[in-house]
DNA sequence: TCACATAATTAGTTAGCACTAACTAATTTG
DNA sequence: CAAATTAGTTAGTGCTAACTAATTATGTGA
């Protein structure tokens, strides 16, 4: 019945990972998660003073999670190629598996309300670019000579959010890891063809 | 002072696409969208019955507009491979005009709360992913033969959302058409490149 | 076993929200 | 110009949210 508190914590902010992926996280209120791990609503501000405060732990545990993720796919075994691609499906996996993670990144509270939740997701997908750059850099044979491994890693950031945005407009109805190998496998091809005329360039308006 | 009500709604549907870009449409209220015209708060819902009815005409605003300006550059001159690119712009372009568009399809309102909003900008999304399609079909220099048109459009329209996501995370600091631009090209040179090895498949776990 | 720290409760407060009822003033129309 | 229509107002309801004060129960170390 009574617990200590780190792990009062950790049940809290398990809860609201919960919630958020169910019920969006803008109208997750105090009664919901006390609801959730069977307490009274002002027993959730004796752990947290505020409900940023909250939001602050919850990010502080997605962006854990996250660089262990990437970490588990950096140290592994294997050449740049392999873990770039094993690294973009570990994303998918994660993002799938959680979903709580791009409820949040779409949320009201972190797009206009809560700065510090802003910036620690916007350094989360930067840390993700750098990754890939990198891979990008070191596996000659990921990228074409001529092709800037910023600007394309970019472009395999954007493939990862741009689909997995539609995974949410969708209803999560097709499964994102296996669309996203399919879609990175046509990207890699292309990043790594030998230079291909730009035919499309020039008269855009 | 009083005015017809067919140019008061329109006057509320603009009020509501300000003030959606600038502190979010989840916490948009009917006081603030009456204050921004000078009115009081019930007189908003003489002419919305309910506050679903003002973001199902805000969508329908968003839709036409967004149509207009895909029509604008596919009725234009020049070939497939130059109307993908301004199209592509064109949508970058208005995306950056209307931070509204970007707000709402982030929203809380569109992601839980509101199916009507929701399919109506899915429904969005896949006609430009319609119109990408077609014209990689039809310009055969846009994409060398053996890339399925639907998953590089695909591609093209995760790079659009993919980008806007970054856009908004970074609180709108660069130049979403511009960004756009150099992106789409390095994407366009890939998928039109001759067939080049994807070095990167396989060992993805 | 008894004091002490702390987890949790009960019972509020304050504020903001969507929405309604009843009424008033302006505009249009016969 | 009178009657009907319609755009707008004032005042208020009911609800739900975050957060607080005071108090009670629970586990722990001397």
């Amino acid at each position: 019945m009574r617990k200590p508190a780190p792990q009062r914590k950790r049940e809290i902010v398990g809860a609201v990972l919960d919630l958020a992926a169910k019920g969006g996280p803008d109208r997750l209120t105090m009664q919901a998660v006390a609801d959730a791990v069977d307490l009274t609503q002002p027993a959730i501000f004796r752990h947290f003073p505020a409900k940023k405060d909250l939001w602050g732990e919850v990010a502080r545990s997605i962006a854990e999670d996250m660089t262990q993720c990437w970490q588990g796919v950096l140290c592994g075994a294997g050449g740049p190629e392999e873990k770039l691609a094993a690294l973009v499906s570990a994303q998918l996996s994660l993002l799938e598996s959680r979903p709580a993670i791009l409820a949040i990144v779409f949320s009201h509270e972190l797009q206009f309300e809560n700065a510090h939740l802003r910036r620690i997701f916007h350094g989360l997908m930067m840390q993700f670019h750098g990754h890939l750059q990198g891979l990008l850099a070191d596996g000659r044979s990921c990228a074409r000579a001529g092709v800037d491994p910023v600007d394309a890693a970019f472009l395999i950031v954007a493939l990862v959010q741009g689909l997995a945005l539609r995974w949410s407009l969708t209803g999560r109805t097709f499964s994102l890891a296996g669309e996203g190998r399919r879609l990175l496998e046509l990207q890699l091809a292309g990043l790594n063809a030998p230079a291909g005329r730009s035919t499309c360039e020039g008269t855009a308006r």
